[in-house]
DNA sequence: AATGCAAATGGAAGCGCTTCCATGGAAGCG
DNA sequence: CGCTTCCATGGAAGCGCTTCCATTTGCATT
């Protein structure tokens, strides 16, 4: 049967040492000499010995756990790929930097979601928190969850939070203005654009960045029209629909997101138009979905599972205290327009 | 600042009874006095206590954390629709039942994949394991984790798992004969299949399921051909593209899940093929993408979500020993047929 | 040779909880 | 009425680790 692990102590004797030089050696103490920390290891091999983490935790106050808090309606059945891949990208720095994480799905705008997320944190002990969006542009929040002495990363902050709290993203207002640019000079002059909910500040700096793109050329509000969705698919259909009726007849559709550009894509689809030669559509992230509609999406690359790596890593430096300034960080990563087959000269 | 988390020390001289008592009635346990344990849970109300999970695990022996293991690629973008939603439906659960849930992506057939996968729960102390395919096939694995004292839960197992081990699942074989009766009754009699990888056993009962009802209508295997995929939208389209090239010329293609289905369409699209009139198409899952491409596949729904959330209740039943009987089960869920737009009369 | 100081080690005291065992009193029994 | 039995409670001993502090050792200074 199991038989029990072997502790601290058995390493200890078996080297013949103290338990707490053996201790030393694991947490890569100083002060060891090297013959007895080879010493040490080898009876730690020799053992298959491991340390036990919640001793660890409890008698150093360091749980060496982490949360990710993403948002996702309970009801839509998938948590979108942009939750998954950016969670499979912690996990992995997680798994590199001897940490674990807790996963947690709290839904947005429930009463007690500051509770839950808080009371998370300080059951669990955990010592840092990644926070997606739209959590990540929530202040009240973060700075109750710094409160309790528990470090923050956020994921795509888009408004006040960047800057003023440590985060990895990317450009979105840049990413924003790539696609209109791109649009702009296929020779498109009427838009339509499906911005995502209210509350998601970085998706709203793409709307931004569209915006300032289309105005450096003398296109103002009348050559476009904004709707604002919800980033699901069906959102994406209807939403074009209503488009495809406006009078403003756009010629291409922007969206600030794949899920919602598949939508539209869909919906023009089920109009009987030729995509791209009738309508040119774009979306923003490169899900995996950007590839898998037809035809494939032209779209702004962002680095998702990388995102999800750099907050770790964020994360366990600011805790480490090593390796990092005092003051905010943010990491921008890049992005990149992806150009398939939704766009075609007007 | 954060002012130090009150311990059950606290609860107990505040309630004026001896720590033991506290514990007691933290733990549901028996032989306390209504009035003392009301004044007890006033106490840690008032104090907003929390017990500590790692001195607890430390003292009892109980970790009350769970891990979730699944394969995937670690190139292949996302981790996939069923993976991710699996995840959710466990994490759900495990909020509910308070528990505690690791997860980890170990790529398959690496060499050292059970060595990691043992080293988790070991190092962990996870006392729950939930095994999503292919590894919930891998007997040696299983036995391995269970010699080690750690319970296990296989999610959809196809082999000599089901049955023998604790699982959950649907009933993949009647789910492709359920596909192949309906392409039948449209008049179809020649169909290109797109399997899965050999290891992953339940998707091979679908291919079981579609020969079964082929078999009953006298078809043989010369009407139909199989073809090995690996369950992405890539080797969907490579792997259409030499049916459609075949001599038998099928008229529908059948596919073991949704992500190849999508990637048939695709390579159908490229064609030039209009579906479903020059070619029925169908997938298994009903993920997100089944909706979401042109025009929406028909395909066999698969609670994933609901699954996730069996796996855990069932594991922390036979953690708890009780409402469980000793013998393995197999709790199976319903799926079923979703009629969409990828198939037709022939 | 005496002094100082840093490096290398060990002893002891917990971290916050549960487990085992002991205690006192109420109830059950002949 | 003395005995066992059961219930409710508390005392004490750890779980396996780290932290604080004391001690020992080596070696450069004066």
């Amino acid at each position: 049967m199991t038989g029990k692990r072997p502790t601290i102590d058995d390493v200890a004797r078996l080297s013949g040492v103290a338990r707490v030089t053996v201790s030393r050696v694991l947490n890569g103490g100083q002060n060891v000499r090297d013959e007895v920390r080879a010493r040490v290891m080898q009876a730690v091999e020799r053992l298959d010995y491991k340390v036990n983490p919640q001793a660890r935790s409890l008698a150093g106050g360091a749980s060496r756990l982490l949360a990710f808090v993403f948002a996702s309606d309970p009801e839509s059945d998938p948590n979108s790929y942009y939750e998954a891949a950016l969670e499979l990208g912690a996990l992995r720095a997680c798994l590199a930097l001897g940490y674990q994480m807790l996963v947690q799905n709290v839904p947005d705008r429930t009463p007690d979601c500051h509770k839950r997320i808080l009371e998370l944190i300080t059951a669990q002990r955990c010592e840092g928190l990644i926070l997606a969006p739209p959590y990540s542009d929530d202040m009240i929040l973060i700075e109750a969850v710094l409160a309790q002495g528990c470090k923050v990363v956020t994921v795509s902050p888009g408004g006040g939070s960047r800057g003023r709290f440590d985060g990895v993203g990317v450009d979105d207002e840049a990413g924003g203005y790539d696609v209109a640019v791109e649009l702009l000079g296929l020779g498109h002059s009427r838009f339509g654009f499906l911005a995502g909910i209210e509350d998601h500040l970085s998706a709203n700096l793409r709307l931004k960045g569209f915006q300032r793109a289309l105005a450096e050329r003398g296109l103002d509000q009348a050559e476009y029209v904004v709707l604002r969705g919800d980033f699901t698919f069906r959102s994406g259909t209807h939403l074009a629909a209503r488009l495809l009726d406006h009078p403003l007849r756009p010629t291409a559709i922007v969206c600030a997101n794949d899920d919602m550009a598949a939508g539209a894509l869909s919906a023009a689809h089920a109009r009987g138009l030729t995509i791209p030669r009738d309508l040119s559509i774009t979306g923003f992230d490169d899900a995996p979905v950007a590839a898998i509609v037809w035809p494939p999406l032209t779209t702004v690359h962002q680095p998702v599972k990388a995102l999800g790596q750099r907050a770790v890593e964020l994360l366990v430096a600011r805790l480490n205290g090593t390796n990092i300034e005092p003051a905010p960080v943010f990491h921008q990563l890049d992005h990149a327009l992806v150009r398939r087959q939704t766009t075609a000269p007007n």
